[in-house]
RNA sequence: GGAGGAAUGGCGGAGUGGUCGAACGCACCGGUCUUGAAAACCGGAGACCCUUCACGGGGUCCGGGGGUUCGAAUCCCUCUUCCUCCGCCA
């Protein structure tokens, strides 16, 4: 959430900003300084009158301490009236300033400068490319294909069991998947992480303090009875152990670390994207989250985008890193690189992390803070990586893996698999 | 699910109708002492909002919401969370 006091400061170039991302809606801003005006006039005209019942109530109870009872019941009257101003200029202050929250938390994050202009992802901008691209013959198998021929996946029988975008691993299969948890979360552990295995489901709290309320309503699964949602990532309940935190300097960098099931619904995605692993309603991610100094959070970034690469070298898979264009950026992001690696028998590009620096965007939301050396409360930077989101992983390392006899699996995986080559 | 108890500043913890933004301790900041540090001593210091060029002034906040009262951290209702006991389940 952005602060009134900077959208005051620099309305136009806020509006202008917004525009980089493709944000309509920049009336918004004058509308939110409209009310705040409003709201400045109201609190002013209350304090005075809650100035007034205070001294009158104060010189009621001294009245009555020195005995003279009749004045003090002359002075009571009298409060009657003003009690009812204040209660109703109480009720159109609490209004205004539900509209302005209401507002203000339809407002993404402002783009970081270095974010290119556009409008889709056709406009996001390759910044780096690495790994080798295997060659496979003609006649590759595509990671689906190659989940049935050697029975890693069981994606009908997922769809019998819960629906479609639901598979089951199976044997290597599932045996890949629990090795990449520990091969991932070792990595960051080795990086300074420290390991949480959270909740998988969140109260409304928490999910607006990260950005996904009320934006991302209806894409998430949502227990009515207990008014819970169903994470669509660790990021929520990672992030939200620091809500309502007022943290020292010497506290930072908090970096955490867990893996976690994620959960999306997905809603209005079709077709031939969502083939086999591309795109699924439950998927598996490790998840990386930093809580720093406003001052270090772009060399953090570049710090996380450094660690999500080594994984994906050390998976020797060709991938590439692009700079989000604003079209393209998430609600709560300033900054965001995405990683993707190439599935070599789709010939497709798939994201499987996004890195980002959200500034001071969640943790206005979160209320997450720390104390400076002038002894000021300030509020924190949050940022936030996939390394990595696991489908998309295992489909272009089935992909690339594979031979005439079997899919060879990289050598960074082969302690934690128990086994080398799927066959 | 039933019965009882509790929720106070960064942390711990007093406070049961006005003199309470709140004792005290820890942590924190400044100073004295010390070669330096620690200890000791002295002093400072909550958050948020409005207003002011500034000095300052005003308001709100004692888990959330509502109520009683001239006046609420304190009394009442309600919700949430935690603790103890009982029941149930893994």
């Amino acid at each position: 959430m952005l602060l009134i006091k900077e959208i005051r400061e620099r309305r136009e170039s806020i509006k202008e900003r917004l525009r980089k991302r493709a944000f309509r809606d920049t009336d918004l801003i004058d509308e939110i300084i409209n009310l705040d005006d409003k709201r400045r006039k109201i609190k002013a005209e209350l304090d005075d009158l809650l100035n007034k019942t205070k001294t009158r109530s104060k010189e009621i109870g001294d009245l009555y301490k020195s005995g003279k009872r009749e004045e003090a019941e002359q002075k009571k009257k009298e409060m009657a009236s003003l009690k009812d101003e204040v209660k109703a200029l109480e009720d159109e202050f609490r209004k205004v300033e539900l509209r302005i929250a209401d507002t203000l938390e339809r407002i993404p994050n402002l783009p970081h400068e270095s974010v290119p202009p556009g409008t889709t992802d056709a406009d996001n901008v390759i910044v780096k490319e690495g790994g080798s691209m295997p060659s496979l013959p003609d006649d590759a198998l595509t990671h689906w294909d190659l989940a049935a021929k050697f029975d890693l996946i069981r994606f009908e029988e997922g769809t019998k069991i819960t629906g479609s975008g639901f598979p089951v691993f199976s044997g290597m299969g599932a045996r890949l998947q629990r090795a990449l948890v520990n091969f991932f979360l070792d990595r960051a552990l080795g990086a300074g992480y420290h390991e949480f295995s959270p909740p998988l489901l969140v109260n409304k709290d928490s999910a607006f303090a990260t950005g996904q309320l009320p934006d991302k309503d209806g894409q998430m699964y949502y227990i009515n009875e207990d008014d819970l949602y169903l994470i669509p990532t660790a990021e929520v309940p990672l992030t939200n152990l620091y809500r309502d935190k007022l943290l020292k300097e010497e506290d930072l960098p908090q970096k955490l670390v867990g893996y976690t099931p994620c959960f999306r619904r997905e809603a209005g995605s079709y077709g031939k994207d969502v083939r086999g692993l591309n795109r699924l309603h439950q998927f598996d991610k490790v998840e990386i989250v930093q809580i720093v100094h406003p001052e270090k959070s772009y060399d953090v970034l570049e710090k996380m985008m450094a660690h999500v690469e080594s994984l994906l070298m050390e998976l020797e898979l060709p991938y590439r890193i692009l700079r989000l264009c604003g079209g393209d950026l998430g609600f709560t992001s300033a900054l965001t690189f995405d990683f993707e690696v190439f599935s070599a028998a789709q010939k497709k590009w798939l994201e499987v992390s996004s890195v980002s620096n959200f500034e001071s965007f969640q943790a206005n939301r979160l209320k997450l803070r720390f104390k400076d050396r002038d002894g000021k409360n300030q509020l924190l930077h949050t940022l936030n990586g996939s390394a990595l989101a696991f489908p998309r992983i295992i489909a272009a390392l089935l992909e690339n893996g594979q031979t005439k006899d079997g899919i060879e699996m990289p050598a960074a995986l082969h302690p934690y698999l128990g086994f080398e080559k799927i066959a």
